[in-house]
RNA sequence: GACCCCGUAGCUCAACCGGAUAGAGCAUCCGCCUUCUAAGCGGACGGUUGCAGGUUCAAGUCCUGCCGGGGUCGCCA
């Protein structure tokens, strides 16, 4: 089974290639003017200069062969060459009820699964999500998806932050504020080693009673501050993450905590967004492997000593500007974010050995990652091409500049999902959906929408792109938003209810309307969109589809009545381009991470 | 200073290896609820794709220069 542009395209090529044109040259895409075709071609131009002939002359030699043709309704020239392509109505009806009985709703399934990681980037211990966070986490949840859903085998890593300085920090700010911590402290670093898990297990539950989210969130910050500030502070704080990363027991131990502390609230935050990792790897994982690693890149000759530090040069002569190396290992001794990015790789390889490893992280990374990635192509640690750097651009604010509350502080992430839903609720209310609603589905209903909101209008964008962070419109819920995907799927569902109640059955679809023949082309082009995303990793074709299908489907709406049709027949063959309608929907939105809820 | 990304309608954004008349949404204006959810549908208005050259039968898309915005440029992550 194929879509049609695809089986067109083949059908095209196969003529050309009668005609001793190139197959490539066959390629057929949607028409630009729907007025004149559904499809077209445009390879009798380009070939033009290949073949030394007239565009219009080769363009009417591929209509000859074409034609006759039963899937097309008409083949024709048109302008300087184009080849416009109508599907006959037999064909399109026929590929309409393909996709009808089509679990994955027209969208092929690789043959050949590759193993794919996605890497999200890292969110980080005992700092709070806020709004720069929102990108990295539904972008990769995406591509996470799509490329699971297309067929390959896929595993998200959260890649925590949970290791280096900010951890010491960490220790530090903890052990000054509470004196009953510092003496716990103080009292394991002196009988070390003698502890059983029980014991471990004492200390745990003694710091949840004490240790909080809420105490990490404010002091963190704090204390990040002092360190720029006071450098006995600093001093202090360097000392403790060598002594917890030498692996001083009580240290760890409260590391243990902040880990756990930590994990649990940013999971809970997450998933409340649709997101969910299959790996909580953090940049601790890969400590052990550092030294080893480090002893192998010096074995291979990749390790230079510079200015006291040791680095591995990853200059091409092709590079236009000179791209400083990889610092290895600081003139300090310590092993940097990028060693640590290059043992995540060797990790990788030896617990999955992904075909391709996806980074969903900010585009202002993009060097660091070419450094990365060069190292561990050196290192053969990676085929060159397996690594690939999904940036993203920055929300700014109204200035220009990363977005800022008005206090100048960054918005947390919960915040914002939180002025979502109460927008989403005073708009159910506004609607009149409060009253006959129990409490939890109101709830529930008023999450789903807010979310909607939130990942369509960011997802909509294409990622590489900055973009104005807008309240308004993030939570806008008219025109091309999350909701109104929503309220689509939601009109569907009510009919569908409805056609159940009164116990009508879907039958054969049949083309009659305008609109049905618009929305029957736009399901087919779902595979296309699908297609679109996965190369380019850009989740906008599958949110700009699944605009243009609502669309579709509101128009056919207004157009066809579905349980008032004129006829049995066309009442069975409407109820099932509905439902077809509303699963590929459905699945599109899924890709993006978006759930539909049963009423709104 | 070098390098990278961006500049498209009043605003926010799209545009399928270069292709026909550059598309959506918001805003503004005009119509449409006694029939399946009007968070909707139809229509109107709105463009020298930053500027200047170049390549091409054809440029928003490729090349050069300039202007404007953002970013990066080894011992933070």
């Amino acid at each position: 089974m194929s879509d049609l542009k695809r089986s067109l395209s083949e059908a095209v090529a196969a003529a050309f290639a009668e005609l001793g044109i190139p197959e490539e040259y066959g390629r057929v895409t949607a028409s630009d003017r729907p007025d004149l075709a559904d499809f077209q071609c445009n390879g009798a131009l380009a070939a033009a200069k290949v073949v030394r002939k007239p565009p219009r002359e080769i363009a009417a030699g591929v209509v000859e062969k074409l034609s006759g043709r039963p899937e097309l309704a008409s083949v024709e020239i048109a302008g300087l060459g184009f080849i416009n392509l109508r599907v006959s109505p037999a064909t399109l009806s026929a590929r309409a009820n393909e996709i009808a009985a089509d679990e994955r709703a027209g969208a092929s399934l690789f043959e050949s699964p590759r193993r794919v990681m996605v890497d999200y980037g890292g969110p980080n211990v005992a700092k709070p999500m806020h709004v720069g966070h929102l990108r990295a986490s539904i972008i990769g949840e995406s591509v996470k998806r799509l490329y699971r859903f297309r067929g390959d085998e896929v595993l998200g890593d959260a890649h925590f932050g949970d290791w280096g300085f900010q951890m010491g920090l960490l220790i530090v700010a903890v052990t000054d504020e509470d004196a009953f911590v510092r003496n716990l402290m103080e009292r394991l670093a002196q009988g070390s080693g003698a502890y059983s898990p029980t014991d471990e297990r004492r200390v745990l539950d003694e710091l949840a009673g004490r240790v909080d989210l809420a105490m990490l969130d404010r002091l963190y910050p704090e204390a990040a501050a002092k360190a720029k500030a006071d450098e006995a502070f600093r001093d202090r704080a360097r000392k403790a993450t060598a002594e917890l990363q030498a692996g001083r027991y009580g240290y760890r131990l409260l590391w243990k905590h902040f880990v756990e502390v930590s994990r649990v609230a940013l999971q809970r935050e997450f998933h409340a967004l649709g997101v969910d990792f299959d790996l909580w790897k953090g940049e601790s994982d890969v400590d052990a492997l550092i030294e080893p690693m480090v002893r192998e890149l010096d074995e291979k000759r990749l390790l230079v000593d510079d200015q006291g530090a040791r680095i591995i040069r990853i200059a091409r002569e092709s590079d236009k500007r000179e791209l400083p190396p990889l610092l290895v290992i600081s003139s300090e001794g310590s092993a940097m974010y990028g060693t640590t990015d290059l043992a995540t790789i060797l990790d990788r390889r030896r617990s999955f050995d992904p075909e391709l490893v996806l980074y969903a992280v900010d585009q202002r990374q993009a060097d660091h990652f070419e450094q990365v990635f060069r190292a561990a192509y050196l290192a053969g640690y990676a085929k060159e091409g397996e690594l690939e750097h999904i940036g993203f651009g920055t929300m700014n604010g109204p200035d220009g500049k990363p977005f800022k509350t008005r206090e100048g502080g960054v918005l947390k992430l919960h915040d914002l999902i939180e002025m979502a839903r109460a927008k989403a609720r005073e708009r159910l209310r506004e609607a009149g959906l409060g009253a006959e609603l129990d409490p939890a589905e109101f709830e529930d209903i008023a999450h789903k929408v807010a979310v909607s909101a939130l990942k369509f209008s960011d997802l909509s964008n294409f990622r590489g792109t900055s973009y104005v962070f807008d309240l308004d419109r993030f939570t806008s819920f008219e025109g091309k938003t999350g909701p109104y995907l929503l309220y689509q799927a939601v009109r569907i569902k009510s009919v569908l209810r409805r056609v159940e109640a009164e116990g009508h059955e879907p039958g054969r679809i049949k083309i009659i309307e305008p609109a049905e023949r618009e929305l029957v082309l736009l399901l087919d082009a779902f595979e296309t969109a699908l297609s679109e995303a996965y190369d380019k990793k850009a989740p906008n074709f599958i949110a700009d589809h699944a605009f243009k299908l609502a669309q579709a489907f509101s128009r056919f709406w207004a157009a066809c009545p579905i349980l008032q049709a004129e006829d049995e027949t066309i009442r069975a063959s409407r109820i099932r381009l509905a439902t077809t309608t509303l699963r590929q929907m459905e699945l599109a939105l899924d890709l993006l991470g978006i759930e539909t809820p049963e009423r709104m």
